[in-house]
RNA sequence: GGGUGAUUAGCUCAGUGGUAGAGCGCUUCGUUCACAUCGAAGAUGUCGGGAGUUCGAAUCUCUCAUCACCCA
C-alpha cells in the first residue's frame, strides 16, 4: 500500500506513544548496553494543580531530546518524573474551590477535614500535566512518578529536617519575617515582589519633651539658606503612618549637627503619649527629608536593625491579618498615657491597616501634628501569590542557617564540580549565595510537610517551669519524639493536645495540682503532661530542594540511588536559580555531601512572538496543546529546539511552528519518493554503512557523517539550536534539494547495479535521518521507521551512529559533487536572470575547461543536463554573438540564446558581478600585500586567502573576456 | 542605586578574531513523474554611536545611547 501523502499526526501520535509505553521503552535503563554509563535527569516537578504551558513544553522538550539521545546511545538512562504539592498555591486553589461551591471554609472544616478536601481535589484534577506531557512525547519513566507529599518522599523530607536540626543547621527564633496578611503566613524573601506604586510620604511632627528645641534650616540647591526657624518638634516622614503606634524611637545621624544636642532626649509619641528616645544611628540619612526617621522595630526591617543597635523595644501592633492589635496588648500599653490609650484602642483596635492609616492621618491633621503630605513613588513589597502588600511581622519561625551550608554549594560551582550554563548564571549564583540571608522555612499553612517538632513544658532544676516556655523535641515520628521526652522528663505520661493554647491551659491546671502537693511533679503524679506538635508546615521549596535524592528513594538503601545519584543535568528556568537550584545545591551537600548534578542548563522565559511575557490579562497565552493539535507535537518540539540558543530570548511564533510542520512533511515526502523508487522493498533495516561506487552516493555518505558529528557536538554542548539547524539544513538542503534530485537520473538509467547501489545508499541515508532526527521529532520518525522496513527494534531504541567524517568523507567525491552543484547553480542563476523560461531545455557551450572540470562534467553529465535543463553540450572556441557567459571553477560555459538574451541585460549582469568580485578581490589583495598579515596570520589562513584570491582573479579574467566579446558584438 | 544581558537583512534571531548567515516575509518565474505544507532565481546590511587593541573586529577592551530582566 503506497504511503499517505502527509503524516497524520493526530492519528499517529497517541498510537505511537502507546506503543512506546507498551514496550516499556522509557523505563530506567531501557536500551542500556551492558555496563553503560548512566544518564539521569530530574524533571523539575510541576505544580500538581498545574497544566502544561508553553514554558513546560519548552523545558520538557529539551530534556526529552537529551534523554532520547542518551538512551539511543545505549546509556543507562533515567528521566525521573513527578509533581510538586505546591503548598500555598494548592491551598489557595482549594479554598477558592470551597468558596465557589459554597462549602464550609478551611477554618470551619478544621485541619484534618480540609486536608482530606485537598487530597480529593488533587486526585480529581491533579496530574493533568502528566497526560499533556505524553502528548508532547516526553519519555519519562512513568513507573517512577514521584510526588512531594507521597509517603517515601514525605518521610525523606522529615528525616532531612531532623538531621539538619540535629546538626544545628536549622533553628527557631522570633524574627521579623515577610508576612503575607492574606494567607496569614510567613513567606521567604524570594516570594516577595517589589511593586512600584504611586503613594504618599506623610510628614508627622513629634513634640520634643522637656522644652527642648532646635534650629531648623532649609537650603536651596546652591546652598543658600532659605528658611531658619526654632522648632520644638521633630518632623519624621513615613509611607506607613499606621506603624507609628509601634514607634519606640526617633533616629538621627550621629554627625548631623542640627540634632546633636537632642540625642538622648525624648519625644512624645502623638495619639498614645508614649515617651520615646532620640537615638543616633547612621541609618538616618541627613540629606533625606528632615534627617530624622521614626523607628518601628517590630514593623520594618531597617528599623529592626536600628532597634537592636539602640536597644529599643519592639512593639507589635498588628494582628496576623494586618488589622491593628491594640486592645489586650500589654507591650503596646506599656508606657502609654491611660486616657490616650483608651481613646486609641476605642478608635483603632481591630481596624484594617489602611483604614487605620486614614484615621491616623485625619487625627494628625485635626490635632495639628500633620506637617504635610508629599506624593511619592516607591516600591512596596507584595506577596507573589496573594498580590497583597506584605508586612514585616514579628513571629516565631523556623530558619535554615544558610551561612552554615552555603560553603560547599559555592565551592562546587567555583571549582567546576557543577557547571552552570550559560556562564552568566554562575555570576548571578555567586552574587546571591555570597550575600545569602537566613531562609525562613516555616509556613502557617496546612497543606505541606508538617514540622516534626513537639513541644513540652520546660524543666528548671528538674521542676516544671511554666514561665520558661516550651521545649522543642525534634524527631521523625511522634513515637521517637516521645522517646526523647521520656528521657527528658523521666517518664512517658504525655498527652498530645491540638495546640499551644490548650497545652497552656492544661499545664496551668496541672501545675496547680502539683503545687497543691507541695512538690515538683513526679512520674507518679496523676496528670499527663500536655504536649503539642508544631502547627506549621515547611516551605514547599524545602521539600523540592531534596528532589534529587528524595525521588531516588533516599534514605532507604536502593539501587536507583546508588546508580543514578549524583544526577547529570538539571534543565530549568533561570527564574528559579535561587528558589530551587541554589537550594538543591546547598541541601544535597548538607544532607548527603555530594553535588546533585554536574550541569545546570538555565533558560529564559518563553514569550510570545513579540517577546512579550505571556499572561492571561494580555490574552497572549499560547496553549501548547492547541499547537500540538494544529501542527503536531513534532513541529512544536522542533520549534522549541530551534529557539533554544544559549542565553537567547525564547520567542514562540506560530509561523515558525508551521514552518517546522512543513519540514516534517518534506521529510515524509522524501520517504515517499524513496518508496516509489523501490528503496524500501524487502528492507530489514540493516545498519551496515554502504560502500557505493557512484560519486553521488559516495558524497552523500560523507555528508551524513558530517552532520552526525555536528549534531553530537551541538548536543554535547547543549547548543540545541545548532543541532536543529544542522539537521534542518541537511535533511532539506542536502538530502531533499540535492541528493534525491541527483539520484533521479540514476534511478532512470538502465544500470541495474547503479540502481541497486543507490537504493541501498538512500535507504541508509534516510535511516540515518530518522535516527538523528528522532530526539527532536520522535513521532514522525518512529512512524517512518516502522513503515519502511521490518525492524527488530523500534526507533526509540535504535543504535545511535558513531561514524566520523574522517572515515566516510571521500575527498574526491566531495570535490566533484561541489563542482557539479556549483555548475548547476551557475546555469540556473543565468537562466533565472536572463528570464529563460523555466521549462525550456537549452543548449550549452563548453568553452575553456580544466581537466578536473572536464572529468567532473563527463562523469556527471546526465545529472547536470537534467538539473540544469540542458539538451545538448558542444565544445566551442568562443561564444557566439548573444550568448550568456557562465564562469565556473576551472573554466567557462555559455548559453547561446541570441533570440532570448538581451545583450544589454547580459552586460549589466556581468558588470554587476565584476563589481562585486572587484570588491572582494580588493579586500583579499589588500590583506595579502600587507607583510604583517603574511607574517602573523596562521599559515592556513594565509594559504586559504591566496587560493581564494587566485580563484577570484581567474573568474575576473573570464568575466572581463566575456564583457569584451559583448562589446565587440554590440 | 547595584547586577546581568541585549542592540546584526522589512520581521524574528543565529553567529566570540580570518570571504556577514538562517527562517519567515518580499519580487520574478514555474501544474518537469516525492512534496504548492513545493521548486528555481532574486533584492535587501556603514553588524546601535564613538574610541582603542590587533596584520585583521559583528566578535576582545573602554565609553556613550537605547531597551529588557533580576536584586535593593
Amino acid at each position: 500500500m503506497p504511503m499517505e501523502k502527509t503524516f497524520n499526526a493526530a492519528e499517529a501520535e497517541p498510537r505511537i506513544y502507546a506503543e512506546w509505553e507498551k514496550a516499556d521503552a522509557f523505563a530506567a535503563g531501557a536500551n542500556a548496553a551492558p555496563g553503560a554509563e548512566t544518564f539521569c535527569i530530574m524533571l523539575p516537578p510541576p505544580n500538581v494543580t498545574g497544566f502544561l504551558h508553553a514554558g513546560h513544553a519548552f523545558n520538557h522538550t529539551l530534556m526529552d531530546i537529551l534523554v532520547r539521545w542518551h538512551r539511543m546511545r545505549g546509556h543507562d538512562t533515567l528521566w525521573q518524573p513527578g509533581l510538586d504539592h505546591a503548598g500555598i498555591a494548592t491551598q489557595l486553589v482549594v479554598e477558592r474551590e470551597l468558596a465557589r461551591t459554597q462549602q464550609p471554609g478551611r477554618r470551619e472544616l478544621g485541619r484534618e477535614k480540609f486536608l482530606e478536601k485537598v487530597h480529593e481535589w488533587k486526585e480529581r484534577s491533579g496530574g493533568m500535566i502528566v497526560q499533556q506531557d505524553k502528548r508532547l512525547g516526553a519519555s519519562m519513566d512513568w513507573s517512577r512518578e514521584a510526588f512531594t507529599m507521597d509517603g517515601q518522599f514525605h518521610d525523606a523530607v522529615i528525616r532531612v529536617f531532623v538531621d539538619m536540626y540535629d546538626k544545628g543547621m536549622i533553628y527557631r527564633g522570633k524574627r521579623l519575617v515577610n508576612w503575607d496578611p492574606h494567607f496569614e503566613t510567613a513567606i521567604s524573601d524570594l516570594e516577595v515582589e517589589q511593586v512600584e506604586v504611586d503613594g504618599h510620604m506623610w510628614r508627622l511632627r513629634y513634640q520634643l519633651e522637656n522644652g527642648e528645641t532646635f534650629e531648623y534650616v532649609e537650603k536651596d540647591e546652591d546652598g543658600n539658606e532659605t528658611l531658619r526657624e526654632t522648632r520644638d518638634y521633630i518632623t519624621v516622614a513615613t509611607t506607613r503612618p499606621e506603624t507609628m503606634l509601634g514607634d519606640t524611637g526617633v533616629a538621627v545621624h550621629p554627625d548631623d549637627a542640627r540634632y546633636a544636642h537632642l540625642i538622648g532626649k525624648t519625644v512624645r509619641l502623638p495619639l498614645v503619649g508614649r515617651s520615646i528616645p532620640i537615638v543616633a544611628d547612621s541609618y538616618a540619612d541627613p540629606t533625606k527629608g528632615t534627617g530624622a526617621v521614626k523607628i518601628t522595630p517590630a514593623h520594618d526591617f531597617n528599623d529592626w536593625e536600628v532597634g537592636k543597635r539602640a536597644e529599643l523595644r519592639a512593639i507589635n501592633v498588628m494582628n496576623p491579618d494586618a488589622s491593628m492589635w491594640l486592645k489586650d496588648n500589654p507591650a503596646f500599653a506599656e508606657g502609654c498615657d491611660a486616657k490616650a490609650l483608651a481613646n486609641v484602642v476605642q478608635m483603632l483596635d481591630g481596624v484594617d491597616r489602611y483604614e487605620a492609616r486614614d484615621a491616623i492621618v485625619t487625627a494628625a491633621r485635626d490635632d495639628g501634628w500633620l506637617d504635610g503630605i508629599d506624593t511619592d513613588r516607591h516600591a512596596v513589597p507584595h506577596g507573589d501569590r496573594s498580590k497583597v502588600a506584605i508586612e514585616p511581622y514579628l513571629t516565631d519561625q523556623w530558619f535554615v542557617d544558610t551561612a552554615k551550608i552555603v560553603g560547599p554549594a559555592l565551592d562546587a560551582v567555583r571549582n567546576g564540580e557543577t557547571k552552570i550554563i550559560p556562564e552568566s548564571g554562575e555570576k548571578v549564583y555567586y552574587h546571591w549565595l555570597e550575600n545569602i540571608e537566613p531562609w525562613c522555612i516555616s509556613r502557617q499553612l496546612w497543606w505541606g510537610h508538617r514540622i516534626p517538632v513537639w513541644y513540652g513544658p520546660t524543666l528548671t532544676d528538674g521542676a516544671i517551669d511554666a514561665d520558661a516556655g516550651w521545649t522543642a523535641f525534634c524527631a521523625p515520628t511522634q513515637d521517637e519524639a516521645f522517646a526523647k521526652m521520656a528521657e527528658y522528663y523521666g517518664h512517658e505520661d504525655l498527652k498530645v493536645v491540638t495546640d499551644q493554647r490548650e497545652a497552656e491551659e492544661l499545664l496551668i491546671a496541672a501545675i496547680g495540682e502539683v503545687r497543691d502537693e507541695g512538690a515538683i511533679r513526679t512520674p507518679e503524679a496523676p496528670t499527663a503532661l500536655p504536649v503539642y506538635r508544631d502547627p506549621d508546615v515547611l516551605d514547599t521549596w524545602f521539600s523540592s530542594g531534596l528532589w534529587p535524592i528524595g525521588t531516588l528513594g533516599w534514605p532507604q538503601p536502593n539501587e536507583a540511588y546508588e546508580k543514578y545519584f549524583p544526577t547529570d543535568v538539571l534543565v530549568t528556568g533561570q527564574d528559579i536559580l535561587f528558589f530551587w537550584v541554589a537550594r538543591m545545591m546547598m541541601m544535597q551537600y548538607a544532607v548527603v555531601g555530594q553535588k546533585p548534578f554536574h550541569t545546570v542548563y538555565l533558560h529564559g522565559l518563553v514569550r510570545d512572538e513579540k517577546g512579550v511575557k505571556m499572561s492571561k490579562v494580555l490574552g497572549n497565552v499560547i496553549d501548547p496543546i492547541e499547537l500540538i493539535e494544529e501542527y503536531g507535537a513534532d513541529a512544536l518540539r522542533f520549534a522549541n529546539c530551534a529557539m533554544a540558543a544559549l542565553g537567547g530570548t525564547l520567542k514562540l511564533s506560530r509561523d515558525n511552528i508551521k514552518g517546522y510542520r512543513n519540514f516534517g512533511t518534506k521529510l515524509w515526502n522524501a520517504f515517499r519518493f524513496a518508496e516509489m523508487n523501490g528503496v524500501f522493498e524487502g528492507r530489514t533495516g540493516s545498519a551496515t554503512i554502504p560502500a557505493p561506487q557512484a560519486t553521488v552516493n559516495k558524497w552523500i555518505v560523507g555528508e551524513t557523517a558530517k552532520v552526525r558529528e555536528e549534531v553530537d557536538a551541538a548536543l554535547e554542548a547543549y547548543r540545541f539550536n545548532d543541532a536543529a539547524s544542522a539537521l534542518y539544513g541537511f535533511v532539506w538542503g542536502v538530502v531533499c534539494d540535492w541528493y534525491l534530485e541527483l539520484a533521479k537520473p540514476l534511478f532512470n538509467s538502465d544500470d541495474e547495479a547503479a540502481i541497486a547501489e543507490t537504493r541501498e545508499t538512500m535507504a541508509w541515508v534516510l535511516d540515518q535521518c530518522l535516527i538523528l532526527m528522532h530526539p527532536i521529532m520522535p513521532f514522525i520518525t518512529e512512524e517512518l521507521w516502522g513503515q519502511t522496513a521490518t525492524r527488530n527494534k523500534m526507533l526509540v531504541h535504535a543504535e545511535w551512529p558513531t561514524y566520523t567524517a574522517r572515515d566516510l568523507v571521500d575527498a574526491g567525491a566531495d570535490a566533484e559533487m561541489n563542482w557539479v552543484i556549483g555548475m548547476i547553480e551557475a546555469v540556473r542563476s543565468v537562466r533565472g536572470e536572463m528570464n529563460v523560461p523555466a521549462g525550456m531545455k537549452v543548449p550549452l557551450l563548453q568553452l575553456e575547461l580544466d581537466d578536473a572540470g572536464r572529468n567532473a562534467f563527463a562523469r556527471n553529465e546526465s545529472l547536470i543536463l537534467r538539473l540544469a535543463r540542458i539538451d545538448s553540450v558542444t565544445e566551442a572556441e568562443s561564444a557566439p554573438k548573444g550568448a550568456a557567459t557562465i564562469p565556473v571553477t576551472g573554466g567557462t560555459f555559455a548559453l547561446p540564446l541570441a533570440d532570448i538574451i538581451d545583450v544589454g541585460a547580459e552586460k549589466a549582469r556581468l558588470e554587476k558581478q565584476l563589481q562585486k568580485l572587484g570588491k572582494e578581490l580588493g579586500g583579499l589583495k589588500g590583506r595579502l600585500s600587507n607583510p604583517k598579515f603574511v607574517e602573523s596570520a596562521p599559515e592556513e589562513v594565509v594559504e586559504e586567502t591566496r587560493e581564494l584570491a587566485r580563484d577570484k582573479e581567474a573568474e575576473e579574467v573570464r568575466l572581463k573576456a566575456a564583457l569584451e566579446r559583448l562589446a565587440e558584438v554590440g
